[in-house]
DNA sequence: TGAAGAACTGAACAACTATTCAGGCCGGAA
DNA sequence: TTCCGGCCTGAATAGTTGTTCAGTTCTTCA
């Protein structure tokens, strides 16, 4: 063997790899999944296209690593603001904001990573993508129930409406087109939160208040957005 | 001109019309929006692919008419139970839960009709069906909110989010996959009725109330599913 | 420095599908 | 019955886009 990969090129393709991974990415945000295309992406990272196909197997695959990527991002930012606040409903509020927050503040990748359909291979990995985050929402929603604050309830379908409700009033097409100022981004995140909160059976007064505690931190995430 | 339509040969041409129509939507039943393409529609409604474009412009305007033509029956069976309710809040539920039976009963064709990517062209059109049904349950939130029984609240928000959590809930990509039998389907039918009746702020004891007042008829409809 | 192998390029290929259109078919009027 | 024009057919066309691969360039190491 005369030839070994040295360091440096051992992270000049992880920095290649990196680059087409980001603007696939670029690519969502702007356009959704279904601008996420072999040749444009290629032109973006600064590659040929075959090149794409010497980090990724496939497009599928391309496409279920920046959807893993996304969701870990996103789970671990869910379970950051929920394991900081003082209690299990302020738990769950706050984790609940911080979806929101960061679906809003990435609209189009939200939207493409969350509904768009694609090949059988991708829908399978984006699954486990969503059903990990809609686990920490069950998790936290179970907690809440255990420690008597909500009424005892199937945790899983709640997580899930929960979910769609926020993403349908944030991203989806019926989405209000004028989130423009953070001022109408807090409330919109404002008034979804306070939705759902109500909707797992958190009393209104209650659910005012956490809404209301949890407006602070993630109003700086957005303006960025 | 020595050529005119007969009635007979009017109602052929209408006749034809609908089977594409309904081709159409046999195929998005079964295999979402993806399967309704030209070819294989024109198989099932027995003609030629060329003749399709003899009835609709191009395939957007098919898949905009069938778009527009579900909602419309669905919007027509809200109302429906809507208008038959003693009250407001009841009149609430009931909206409610027709969505969710409508949307269970035909679970693959609402996925499409409600989430998949298409055209510009059909998102267009889709967009106005979609909002008519938001409208209509805004209405019916903002009828019980004037009636007293609600909180003050943006109706038109509440309204999305309401659709996005039985969409999600019912249909989509994290929804039970085991939702087979009727039991099963009106379980899943209360609790996110239950859910949504919650979110906007109806008291849990109530809600619980309207859902049950609400578990009669729509069970027979999931029969046929 | 040169040989060997890895990485990269980008044009060609392949698969899929909406759309067209020349030619055949059929129904209507006389 | 015959002629005419709209209706229908379905193979060919055209556009899009994922994937391949022969040739080129770059990297390693004796």
């Amino acid at each position: 063997m005369v030839y070994r990969r040295t360091h440096q090129v051992v992270k000049r393709l992880a920095a290649r790899r990196s680059a087409i991974l980001a603007a696939a990415r670029d690519a969502a945000a702007e356009g959704g999944m279904a601008a996420v295309q072999i040749a444009p992406v290629a032109v973006r990272a600064n590659v040929a296209a075959g090149t794409v196909y010497r980090y990724f197997p496939s497009k599928a695959d391309l496409i279920s690593e920046l959807i893993a990527e996304v969701s870990r991002d996103e789970l671990a930012a869910i379970r950051r603001a929920a394991d900081a606040a003082p209690g299990p409903s302020s738990a769950l509020a706050a984790a609940v904001t911080t979806v929101a927050v960061h679906t809003l503040s990435q609209r189009k990748l939200a939207w493409g990573i969350l509904a768009e359909p694609v090949d059988v291979d991708v829908s399978v990995s984006r699954l486990a993508s969503r059903r990990e985050i809609a686990g920490e929402i069950a998790g936290r929603i179970d907690a809440a129930v255990r420690a008597g604050h909500l009424p005892a309830q199937d945790t899983a379908l709640a997580a899930t409406a929960l979910l769609g409700a926020l993403h349908e009033a944030l991203v989806g097409p019926l989405a209000p087109d004028n989130l423009d100022d953070s001022a109408k981004l807090r409330d919109a995140v404002q008034t979804v939160t306070l939705l759902a909160l109500r909707a797992v059976g958190v009393m209104d007064a209650r659910a005012r208040g956490l809404v209301v505690q949890q407006t602070v931190v993630p109003a700086k995430a957005l303006v960025g957005a």
